[in-house]
DNA sequence: CGCTCATTTGACAGAAATCAAAAGCGGTGG
DNA sequence: CCACCGCTTTTGATTTCTGTCAAATGAGCG
């Protein structure tokens, strides 16, 4: 879509990005991207670190680059849930408001291209090309956490497990920056990327029945434990028979994306 | 806002229209609302009529001016899901996909804004400060499913049971339109929009569960059964408390609405 | 090595799903 | 008007699953 951008030297900083292709800023032209690319700066954050807080001013937006970031929600009894789990070139932060209603927290040590908010907003306005193509992200987004939704609410909590290392076979190859070196191995790697507590709140149990659930799937030879946060798919059918989905549903998740 | 658009009479529809005010088109100008009027119209759909199958063209977008419309999810083993329920001045229809990935049923007679989708798309295109508006809207959208997603995934079945009906108390005076017309009862009726069958569904459980944590709210004269489908709060704080949210979080909830 | 924290395993109580049946509701046709 | 039928909702009895509490094991680190 872009060659020009790749050809010329217009913005090495963006030129070089590995999620730039399928970020919302692929609509910007040569010259747009050169006045993104000023507005933004990389900045990397360790794991734990809050990157925006909920109830916040949300002063900063911008896109995952590497690592994972975890949506939260604090809910009134103090407990920490999660909502979602951006992956690299998901959107991150809340646009045209106030307040975000969630916190942004680095779920692994992760690299983001940050834009203060007002920097953004107004960007956007100004280029409504990229504004469209932010909707087509949101829009999708939205269609994902719908999904999820449906997913969560009718699924045995096996279900959910299942599906949940599902889609990670598919995203843990750090497969989705370039499509190009994509190497599909034979036995898929499942790798996780957050703890076990935090898995367990986004999936709607605790890590004490979410840790029964794997070892079943061990035990039934589905999964194979490498060490504690890798896995080897050693029977995908199996697997898949266990999320009570078709695979093209499956595939439609891991492509859009619940976790995101 | 627009207060032009109301004293003068640039488009008879739009200027009666209910929920005007309070969806996308609020940012169109007098002469964009007009062009708008242009490739809109009213239409009427009958209880348990779909809107967009899933899967489908989904050639049909817009907003629902009354009654309420179901969003499902049809899983692999037949359920059918609900995935969120849209009330009036909520957008419907999926805007940019070839395909909608969900259904869109009328759980009640309804009456619906409508556009070709296509002609919608490049209606937008041309006017960026309408797509805007849209975006906004869809960030509201996606915040809520996401604190609905925080909501099921932690809490308690009585809890989500108490949400939907403290939501449903919100929305069932027929009150999010006209913010004048909007006349505090008393006592909150709460008029179930679907059977119990939907309603298990979308709450993550079985009607008989559901029946029962209903009627428990009964004998504990929180409310009070007037028909099968309508009930009167008798006690506003007892509910909230069963929810296991503070109030605050409630009313943001049933605002931009988790069950839209 | 000893410390801490994360994960796994075990035992048990409580909640919800399931199975089964009764009651309520709405329509149809005699 | 009433009896019958199909459907939804409610209620009851039972089983299964999951959360909770508690303890053991394992991993990372100074």
């Amino acid at each position: 879509m872009n060659d020009a951008a790749f050809t010329h030297g217009s913005c090495k900083k963006c030129d070089t990005c590995a999620i730039h292709q399928r970020s919302f800023c692929r609509a910007a032209s040569d010259e747009v991207l050169n006045e993104l690319s000023r507005i933004s700066h990389l900045r990397e954050y360790e794991k734990g670190q809050v990157i925006v807080a909920q109830g916040d001013d949300a002063e900063i937006v911008g896109n995952v680059v590497s690592g994972i970031v975890k949506l939260t929600n604090m809910s009134m009894s103090g407990q920490q849930n999660i909502v979602g789990l951006l992956f690299p070139s998901d959107f991150f932060g809340r646009a045209f408001s106030d307040e975000s209603r969630f916190s942004y927290e680095a779920a692994t040590d992760v690299t983001l291209c940050c834009m203060s908010r007002h920097a953004f907003e107004t960007f956007v306005v100004r280029h409504p090309e990229v504004e469209h193509e932010l909707l087509l992200t949101i829009l999708d987004e939205l269609d994902a956490t719908r999904e999820w939704t449906a997913m969560t609410s009718c699924h045995t909590t096996m279900q959910r497990v299942a599906t949940f290392l599902f889609i990670l076979s598919r995203r843990s190859d750090g497969v989705f920056c370039d499509p190009s070196s994509r190497t599909r191995l034979p036995r898929p790697i499942i790798a996780l990327p957050i703890g076990r507590r935090d898995i367990a709140a986004y999936l709607g149990t605790t890590p004490e029945t979410l840790s029964r659930n794997i070892q079943t799937l061990v035990r039934q030879n589905i999964i194979r434990s490498l060490d504690t946060n890798h896995f080897e798919v050693v029977d995908m059918p199996g697997l898949i028979d266990r999320t009570g989905e078709t695979r093209e549903d499956l595939e439609s998740m891991s492509g859009a994306e619940p976790l995101r």
